[in-house]
RNA sequence: GGCCCGGUGGUCAAGCGGUUAAGACACGGCCCUUUCAAGGCUGUAACACGGGUUCGAUUCCCGUCCGGGUCACCA
């Protein structure tokens, strides 16, 4: 059995796409899943429009979802170079080949004649394409041309009246008619490459099995067919996923918001559950089972499984997912997390000291079950430090005056006072005690000391709470609310 | 507009000729917790429409409608 060889192909012109990564991770399931190789391949061939930050982000962003190629630019195999720009000289030699056999010629036509070209068939109510013209030129006519300082194109001579089929392994069999293709250009005037040539160059080089990547691409492939036939190449086994849609059921774009993976990073999504969500977008194990790991995930998928249809990115379960995964995960694992958003809001240092990471792990276990990314830990923060309380509600207000409260108020300042120190291991007794002496129930207890310590009626754990602030606020706070009653 | 691909609750998504049409998110209710969140239970809610084929269509075929993709010297 052939070794399952299959490809990431991205260019370099903007941050890796949602969109991008779900095909890098389907590829990488399918690769994973068949114990074959999984290629990255940069397609730079637009040299205006490529950059190597973008490359670097694409990298990044990969590597941040945990899905690591076998073969890339920073991990030559044997098929390799693996950028366009540095494989033209493969190109080149079947251009001159496609050349010398009158499957493609040069063509000098300027923008404006093309232009005319398309405003003559849309006229006549036909498909707008190339019309063939320079197929016909006598050597004459094409050294006048260059003799003007036109530089030509090479266009593919797409054979007429041909079914193209495409096999594909999601959708089935699709057939396009020749017809309605027209000569392409398979090499710009600077001498690259345009993708759908480059593209199927690389991948019969490359040996890649299986082209999985996305809907958009599917009414080029007839194109990359007839190329794979003139090259005499054989075929890869096509597969065309669904596109992710935003909220208008339009393609992902950035009008749509959180675009990137590294937006979803800096947002404080964990991947695994940006992973598992993209995994779930067009794919499912037909069981029960949501939450999955990588591992997990490659365990059960197959192609055959993979939708046809469309899918909306919906961004409440990406965030429900985000949740189970940062309540699955170790305290020390929410931290570290939450510290970046920590720090860049200024709650702690830039690179926190002992204290301060005691100070950041009691805010992770107290804020742990209520996080949905990363990020959300600043408006949680807001109200567990400053020295400013503010009341929440006119109703807040009146638990705060309930007669019981000044009582409740001294025994627990005093409580305080006489511990060294304020750990959730020590508060929690204490509020228990504080009940039991009193003689009062919780609501009397727990509510009024909530309001006063945080304006709030509700939110994390009082025992959490209270280490968190430590005494010095805590006496602050309570001092400022102590005018409220 | 031509060509192509789709169409099960608001969203994701099981289903692949006979089911009370799963499950998840979101939403509502109840329970739990002397708060919230989390968790448990529960409820509302779907086969786009019209023709066939068939004893029987969500499922197969055709048409209509709707949505999307694509029509570059961008990938």
């Amino acid at each position: 059995m052939e070794e399952v060889r299959v490809r990431f192909a991205p260019s370099p012109t903007g941050p890796l796409h949602i969109g991008g990564a779900r095909s890098a991770l389907f590829n990488y399931l399918f690769a994973k899943a068949n114990k074959g190789k999984f290629v990255l391949r940069i397609e730079d061939t637009d040299l205006e429009r490529s950059s190597t930050e973008s490359e670097k982000n694409i990298m990044d962003s990969l590597r941040w979802l945990g899905l690591d190629w076998d073969e890339g630019p920073d991990k030559e195999g044997q098929y390799g170079p693996y950028r366009q720009t540095q494989r033209v000289h493969f190109y080149r030699e079947y251009t001159e080949k496609l050349l010398s056999q009158g499957l493609a010629y040069h063509c000098y036509c300027t923008e404006e004649e093309l232009e005319a070209q398309r405003q003559a068939f849309a006229e006549k109510g036909e498909l707008p394409r190339y019309n063939g013209q320079c197929y016909h030129l006598t050597p004459e006519q094409k050294a006048r041309y260059e003799q003007e300082g036109r530089v030509p194109v090479v266009r593919f001579r797409v054979p007429a009246g041909q079914d193209v089929l495409i096999p594909d392994l999601v959708r089935g069999d699709v057939v396009f008619e020749s017809e309605g293709i027209g000569d392409f250009v398979i090499v710009k005037s600077d001498g690259l490459p345009t993708y759908n040539y480059a593209v199927v160059i690389d991948d019969a080089l490359m040996k890649i099995t299986h082209v999985i990547r996305a809907e958009e691409h599917l009414s080029n492939t007839p194109r990359q067919i007839l190329l794979y036939e003139a090259l005499g190449f054989a075929k890869p086994q096509f597969a065309h996923i669904s596109l992710i849609l935003g909220q208008d059921r339009s393609k992902m774009s950035k009008r749509h918001g959180s675009t990137s993976v590294v937006q979803y990073r800096e947002l404080g999504f964990l991947p695994e559950a940006v992973v598992n969500f993209l995994a779930l977008l067009g794919w499912s194990p037909g069981g029960e089972e949501e939450v999955m790991s990588l591992e997990r995930i490659i365990e059960q998928f197959s192609l055959d499984r993979v939708a046809k249809n469309p899918a909306v990115f919906d961004m409440d379960k990406l965030r429900w997912l985000n949740g189970v995964y940062i309540r699955q995960s170790s305290p020390e694992k929410v931290a570290e997390l939450i510290t970046p958003y920590l720090s860049q809001a200024g709650f702690v240092s830039g690179k926190p000291d002992e204290r301060e990471k005691s100070w950041i792990a009691l805010v992770a276990a107290a804020l742990q079950e209520h996080l949905a990314t990363g990020s959300e830990i600043v408006e949680h923060m807001l109200l567990l430090t400053g020295e400013e309380v503010s009341l929440e509600s006119a109703e807040a207000g009146a638990l705060l005056r309930e007669e019981t409260f000044p009582v409740v108020l001294k025994a627990f300042q005093e409580k305080i006072a006489a511990l060294p120190e304020l750990t959730p291991e020590n508060i929690k007794p204490l509020l228990k005690e504080l009940t039991k002496e009193l003689k009062l129930g919780g609501k009397q207890v727990y509510m009024p000391l909530r309001i006063a310590l945080t304006g709030r009626m509700h939110g994390p754990e009082l025992y959490y709470i209270i280490p968190i602030l430590g005494k010095e606020l805590i006496r602050k706070r309570l001092s400022k609310t102590a005018a409220l009653y």
